[in-house]
DNA sequence: AGCACGCCGACT
DNA sequence: GTCGGCGTGCTC
């Protein structure tokens, strides 16, 4: 099949890098073409790549005068049946185009170009073992078990500071003794620090071939081809890199698998994760997962048998686990000061004081940025919103307030007075950002060497491995920071970690608010005592008696994930019932109301198994000018989801002015 | 998704 | 007149 000869004058269909399944085109008799060959085609009086994916077996429904010649094929480019099977999948469980799968693969011009890439590079990677701990030997004998025999999924599940990392670079020079074989390390975007890259160089004595939305294009047109010719051995990438055509892959590795920012959530949306297991199956590979907080819908498939276990429980070296406290926000409220509210309670305070006078640091945490995430008027009430969005805007830049948008990037400067009440000098800004927290540490610790780490202030990598270098350096006494600080960082002095609002998470209904919680609670907390020094993590919240906060003090991973399992269940949601959004947006007010009363006329409803809800406005239901809908889908697991929705909207012609975006497995119910 | 086409309002 | 903003429709 894979390299039979198509016979010239027949029909074939060729997937473009667009949004369609695919177009007609005539095998001309010029050269000879199989299934899997990239080629020209002209295409709105253009030549563009696409690949032939199968013979054309329905009559045409269009006029075949229509139908042109391919006009040649681009020599040694052939995508694997594996390959063209892999965008099939993907395109069928995500309910998208294949074309548009495809432009994960090939879409982008610099890969044709006729430059040559440069030679000069060393892709050869040669391992220098490091010393390991039983523990860890054990888990690479056992994860090296599974290279070579076919599809797998192994969860190394190990606690923060357990040294993950080293045991997976270990599986991977086992799997690098077959030198055809190459290997995908994928990681979150965040966690693709120089930190990362220099552990990885020094133990592999190369740089690995990288894959992220952030290299150049001379970078993306080298790297894609030494991927395609095989000859890049380890690829360290986002979760787009598990889209290129690799030639002969044969180890997957996962990095933070509970990671939530492998959900794709716009173009394409599909869960990275997911994906990756699935080209595991289909190229019949063995893939680990890693976590230090495995999610739990991967906890539930090492229940089930489907997924196997590795564990990793003591920390690398000396290290131990963090003493965790919590500080009842209720009872010990931050105090007024002369210059005015404040956010961190005395206990923390005095904590703080302590660590500093011991020489050593201190890392809090605030998931907001911005100085104050919501602006009124302390006259009327009135709260400055977004004008194309149904969001409060967050001031920003105490001196010189400016109101953002976080969704649209809409700003303004504050107005002088309020137009509702036409008050002037009213403005009350109101709640916590890094940007405030910094303000109160910078008052209270006026000796202390402070940084901030948010995505306002860190725009580069380079930015972000500056900070690195200096809190490694010990340069720095206190590290404010959001979300970029949590994961994967090693600083050996830092001892002290304070939580400023533990409960931020928890808002919003979102069905995985206490697993979010929970793994970055657990997350923020590792990087404390990650060296001889014992480390202490202080969390503040209003919530003392939530049983994420009690699992998160008594180190119990095993009960809380039982007891979400069991919550899990009896809501009959994921992962014993399967989720999808339909979420439906236009410019268009009357065309979307009339639209969503005609499909709900055509709602899967009152079928066994099956709910169906909506339409409501989503919470966001303005956003960038656009008014949107959406519905909820949740059915029993035996049942495909796919097919529900399918049928639902079949003969339905959806207005083009409406915009029709469909989530399977949801993490963003906004 | 692009990208061309065409309709309509504003402006030298 | 004609420039350009943007809604609509099409691609084998």
């Amino acid at each position: 099949m894979e390299n039979t000869k198509l016979i010239a004058g027949s029909i074939v269909k060729v997937l473009l890098s667009l949004a369609s399944d695919g177009y007609d085109y005539i095998i001309p008799d010029n050269d000879n073409f199989s299934i899997g060959d990239l080629v020209y085609v002209p295409f709105r009086n253009k030549q563009v790549v696409g690949v032939i994916i199968s013979q054309n077996d329905k009559p045409l429904d269009y006029d075949i005068s229509k139908v042109k010649f391919i006009s040649s094929k681009i020599n040694d480019a052939k995508l694997s049946l594996n390959q063209l099977n892999f965008i099939k999948k993907v395109a069928e469980y995500n309910l998208n185009y294949m074309g548009n799968i495809l432009k994960m693969v090939i879409g982008f011009d610099e890969i044709f170009s006729k430059k040559i890439k440069n030679e000069k590079r060393n892709y050869i990677p040669s391992y220098i073992p490091v010393n390991l701990s039983d523990e860890q030997k054990l888990a690479v004998d056992t994860l090296s078990q599974k290279l070579n025999n076919g599809f797998s999924v192994s969860l190394l599940d190990g606690i923060t500071g357990s040294g993950k990392t080293e045991v997976y670079f270990n599986v991977v020079a086992k799997a690098l003794n077959n030198i055809q074989n190459q290997i995908l390390i994928m990681l979150p975007e965040i966690s693709l620090t120089g930190q990362f890259l220099s552990k990885f160089e020094s133990r592999f004595g190369i740089k690995p071939v990288l894959w992220h939305s952030g290299i150049t294009k001379a970078q993306r047109r080298d790297n894609w081809k030494a991927i395609f010719s095989g000859e890049a051995k380890v690829i360290v990438g986002t979760r787009s890199s598990l889209f290129l055509p690799y030639k002969n892959l044969a180890l997957i590795v996962l990095d933070e698998e509970h990671d939530n920012s492998y959900k794709q959530e716009d173009g394409v949306i599909y869960q990275g994760r997911d994906m990756a297991v699935l080209k595991a199956s289909i190229d019949k590979i063995p893939i680990i997962l890693a976590s230090a907080t495995p999610s739990i819908e991967t906890l539930n498939n090492v229940n089930n048998g489907k997924y196997s276990i590795v564990k990793l429980t003591s920390r690398f070296g000396e290290a131990v686990m963090p003493k965790v406290e919590l500080i009842d926000l209720r009872q010990d409220k931050p105090e007024k000061q002369d210059w005015g509210q404040t956010w961190l309670s005395n206990p923390l305070v005095n904590k703080i004081n302590q660590n500093l006078l011991l020489g050593n640091q201190v890392m809090l945490y605030i998931n907001r940025r911005g100085y104050a995430p919501l602006v009124l008027c302390s006259s009327c009430g009135y709260r400055i919103q977004c004008p194309n969005c149904s969001v409060y805007l967050t001031a920003h830049n105490k001196d010189n307030t400016r109101c953002y948008c976080h969704h649209c990037g809409y700003s303004s400067k504050l107005p002088p007075k309020c137009p509702e009440c036409e008050k002037e000098n009213s403005w009350f800004l109101c709640g916590p950002g890094i940007e405030r927290i910094e303000e109160e540490v910078k008052l209270r610790f006026p000796n202390a060497r402070i940084t901030t780490i948010s995505s306002d202030n860190i725009t580069s990598q380079t930015k972000l491995n500056q900070i690195i270098k200096q809190i490694e350096n010990k340069e720095v006494d206190i590290i404010i920071g959001t979300q970029i600080v949590v994961k994967g960082h090693h600083f050996p002095d830092l001892t002290l970690v304070g939580v400023v609002d533990g409960d931020m998470s928890f808002s919003g209904a979102d069905l995985r608010a206490n697993e979010n919680t929970f793994q970055l609670l657990t997350q923020v907390s590792g990087r404390a005592g990650r060296g001889e020094k014992k480390g202490e993590v202080i969390i503040q919240t209003f919530n003392p008696d939530n049983p994420v906060m009690s699992a998160i003090v008594n180190n119990d991973r095993d009960s809380f994930v039982k007891e979400e399992l069991k919550n899990r269940q009896i809501a009959n949601m994921p992962p014993f019932s399967k989720l999808a959004s339909v979420i439906l947006s236009s410019k268009n007010k009357q065309v979307l109301d009339a639209f969503c009363f005609h499909l709900v006329k055509r709602a899967p409803l009152g079928i066994d198994g099956i709910s169906c809800f909506g339409p409501i406005d989503a919470p966001l239901s303005f956003i960038k000018k656009n008014y949107r809908k959406r519905f909820l889908l949740i059915v029993n697991r035996n049942i495909k989801i796919q097919d529900i929705i399918l049928k639902w909207f079949n003969f339905v012609n959806i207005p083009s002015s409406i915009k029709l975006k469909i989530d399977i497995d949801p993490y963003n119910f906004m």
